[in-house]
DNA sequence: AATCATGATGGAATCGTTTCCATGAGTGGA
DNA sequence: TCCACTCATGGAAACGATTCCATCATGATT
């Protein structure tokens, strides 16, 4: 290691160098009025000894503190790396750092994390919320500026998501189309935007829509597992599968491979979100791409921008026909 | 909306309430001594008034920062975000906030996010440093806690990375002990320990170490792709391929399906990187593992234990042998 | 009984910045 | 010539915490 640990440089080592006050080389740093001959000995002086104000002080001084707060479910899952990339690409542009925390979709844990956030000072924050968003309420009151992301969580709140209700509709019309009629979706906890939307759909297109025709999962890989493997143990008679998230789409696939049930001859699956990996899968899957990297971004943009805020952003999803879905073979399976 | 935006409650408020003095209340907080029933009238103001202190004032107080910063060059690619999701796991049991920011693997966007975070006073920084590492000299100056992980940049800052030169010789062996001769490596620009690895690997196995069987690509999917292609395309006579990453695994997947090269018939091939989708690709992924969880958990722990630490840590990684690779087949491609 | 040690307590300084306010210099107009 | 006005400038207060230090009460020791 080599040279020693050196002092922090502060405005008061630059008011010194330039021969002026302090205040003066706030004002001149921060843009305000200066005559050219001081601003330019301020400007030098900074630039000679690399002065970089702190961002402590001045936070504490102006009783708000740049910087977003972000809040995830799982930074490992495909989407929310995404979604996390979307918000980091906006607030880099805008030279704000971004703090992240994984909530695990556990509202305790989100409830610290959320505390760690307001004592760090953090009044911009985006979240995945998970349960039901009641106990945002401290965090608004606290005058947290909160946007939502993925789901709608309260309706105070404004938020950015993807068009769920267009996205399942288009998925069970596709299976529809291809002559399915016992159509299942496979989900998280706490989709039930998209529940209803699927259940609506179904009644739509005047399919059963039979309760047990939804399955729910935590959002663990293992909880995925369980319940694709029970779904299509439990249910030959449906023939289509909706899988409501990556990771919920790779227990699908999984699951199929170990029970040997073939897609899509046996059953077709649509995933929500597509991955990279959805084109190397064999068969390819088709998929409800959503824009993950978009709905971070535009949250980042509504946090961001002071003004008042639309209560709701809704981001399009598009159906990518690759090779999972095939027509309904005449008999059931098995 | 509901309530007003109050004001924050501070030290003062609780010292008010509790009919103490500050001074009191910081040190009954923070485990300092006090009689047991001052400390529980503080105890009980503090409650009543939901009080937390203010990371802000403590830190500039202190003159150092909770909080850690990482910088990492994709959070997109599944082997970072395990790897930042280690370093969360790691910092959220010591309560620590994580500031993330991406680098892009460019050594210019990696400066100019390392002043953002100094700005921050962060003091603890874990990174995936691109760029061979020189511009980290002013920083190590500023003080800053540096840990690197999954790239061993300069040898005066601590280290965690999977242990390369075993797992390419893993790989290698492997490869040769199924009679492939001309092996390549695709790889990622600043792999350097690597390419070495592998050209040491296959000296010590008697196999050719033709210079062009290293092949580079930049971090995005297009140029890995590009890479793939070009390698696939132009050298017929190589039978086996080692990717460096999962983007890379991923495009030379990608690349073989479009050229119609069949893995493993006409190419073996192996991946750095072990993903969830490494099992559901058609034909499955023979990988080397390697713990990204491990090495940002690691990292967090490095950075946040004060004492001395050690140059550096290696982590083992572990062959995984799925479908991808066959043995030679005794003529040429094509 | 006088002194000393101990421990609890609060006042005030400090961290690095921004911003209010007073001061002083210079300019234009009456 | 003098006044009013603008403009640059620097001192000082404030933000919210920690911590040094002095003070004071209490119990113990000689």
């Amino acid at each position: 290691m080599s040279g020693a640990v050196q002092r922090r440089i502060t405005i008061k080592d630059v008011a010194e160098a330039a021969g002026v006050g302090v205040a003066t080389v706030s004002r001149v740093l921060s843009g305000g009025s200066a005559s050219a001959e001081t601003r330019e000995r301020v400007l030098a002086a900074a630039a000679r000894l690399d002065y970089r104000p702190s961002a402590l002080g001045r936070n504490l001084r102006r009783r708000r503190t740049g910087g977003i707060g972000l809040l995830v479910p799982d930074i490992t899952d495909s989407f929310y790396a995404r979604l996390a990339d979307g918000v980091l690409a906006c607030a880099r542009s805008y030279g704000e750092p971004v703090t992240v925390g994984v909530t695990g979709d556990d509202p305790e844990r989100e409830a610290e994390l959320i505390g760690t956030l307001i004592e760090q000072s953090m009044d911009r924050l985006i979240a995945v919320p998970s349960g039901d968003g009641e106990m945002w309420a401290p965090a608004l009151r606290a005058g947290l500026n909160v946007v939502f992301a993925d789901r709608r969580g309260r309706h105070d709140v404004p938020s950015v998501v993807p068009d769920d209700r267009a996205g399942v509709l288009t998925a069970v019309e596709y299976l529809a189309g291809l002559g399915h009629r016992k159509i299942a979706y496979l989900g998280r906890h706490g989709q039930s935007q998209r529940v209803a939307a699927f259940t609506a759909a179904l009644a739509s297109l005047g399919l059963p829509a039979d309760r047990d025709l939804v399955v729910h999962a935590r959002s663990s890989r293992d909880s995925a597992y369980a319940a694709a493997a029970g779904l299509l143990q439990h249910r030959p008679d449906v023939t289509a599968v909706i899988a409501g998230g990556n990771v919920l789409g790779e227990a699908a696939v999984l699951a199929a491979r170990e029970l040997d049930v073939r897609i899509p001859r046996d059953v077709s699956l649509i995933m929500f979100d597509d991955v990279p990996w959805a084109e190397l899968c064999s068969p390819p899957l088709t998929v409800i791409a959503q824009p993950a990297q978009d709905i971070g971004y535009r949250a980042a943009e509504l946090v961001l921008r002071q003004g008042r805020r639309p209560p709701a952003v809704t981001l399009p999803t598009q159906l990518v026909v690759r090779a999972s879905c095939g027509p309904r073979v005449a008999t059931s399976r098995r």
